[in-house]
DNA sequence: GTCTATAAGATGATAGAC
DNA sequence: GTCTATCATCTTATAGAC
């Protein structure tokens, strides 16, 4: 259950750290060997290029998220439940040390990426609104069904939500904005 | 009704476009230098450092969305066409070359700036809210007042709404999937 | 104002010793 | 696997000629 303390997974931790700090162009090769105190050639011994390693970085971001999303669905009945621990696990990066969802930063910086990582940010976005709508679904169905659109496009709005959610609020500095936008969002409902 | 061609103003136009489509950390002065045909040096002379560089292309941009907000407000007096504008304002800065809003980016790299250069995009996302905020009154007075809770939290919905749609915008390369988002999330007003 | 020249340090990356 | 040493290039920034 101890998550692998390998230099490997170190690298992968302090580059995911670094990049929704900072975002991909915001960081060095140096910055991770300082952090988990080795020399930046022994970076490239895992990852030869950056890309490679931002790369990797991306798609256990990618799995672990994919997984949390996965562990609420079995976690709670209640579909209201399941959206609140989804806005949840979007807070709990932002409580951390000034920090976005890996994903948010690379989109704003996507013309810094080639094909291959554009598709797996993109990815990221379709798997997190397949997720609300299939949770939306099991709503409805409980629920005196309210809203008659779509609920694919309900799922893109809860998710273009989160997504700017976390820009105010680092605009503003002041995580608190996010519950109460939460709370406000879930009315719309 | 020129727009000042002089070198200070192809600089802070060079700057403006570069950060909204790589970001503070992914452009150099010898980037703007070769757009607009000068030597890096000379970009100096005007800014001397990167930092007082980007900050006069945020005061620009603000002061030049700000008015493009109250041109809006002049122009129409239906509540919802101004919002339908408002929405086509930032459709414009994504048709155009893979941009985003300048704020966007610049609150997604809050992490690389000084607290004075946090404040003046902090600001940005307030101006955007007070208007929202303004327009949402026009319209419920017209309504049938459909909706209780706070029009400044419903204003906040509305502008996470454009910042987050954005970056799915970004993340597909798809801007039709921005009219679309739009025509929904007015249906919920 | 714009240029050339140059500095001082950072950056991504490689070669080869241990 | 990790290190030292080194590379070519890029980065922000300054000095001084024109």
């Amino acid at each position: 259950m101890d998550k692998n303390n390998s230099t490997l997974d170190k690298i992968l931790d302090a580059g995911r750290h670094l990049i929704q700090k900072y975002g991909y162009n915001g960081f060095s090769y140096a910055d991770i060997a300082e952090i988990i105190g080795i020399k930046k050639a022994s970076i490239h011994y895992y990852f030869p290029s950056k890309q490679e390693l931002v790369r990797a970085v991306l798609q256990r971001y990618n799995k672990d998220f994919l997984n949390d999303l996965y562990q609420i669905e079995q976690q709670f009945t209640d579909p209201l439940d399941k959206l609140k621990s989804f806005f949840l696990l979007y807070r709990k990066t932002l409580e951390n040390d000034e920090k976005i969802c890996l994903c948010s930063m690379m989109a704003a910086e996507i013309s810094s990426f080639p094909k291959e990582i554009r598709t797996d940010i993109n990815r990221f976005f379709l798997d997190n609104e397949e997720w609300l709508e299939k949770v939306l679904t099991q709503k409805k169905a409980l629920d005196v069904p309210s809203f008659s659109d779509s609920l694919a496009e309900q799922s893109k709005l809860l998710l273009t939500f989160v997504q700017g959610a976390q820009l105010l609020v680092r605009a503003s500095g002041e995580l608190e904005q996010y519950d109460t936008m939460v709370e406000n969002v879930l009315k719309t409902l």
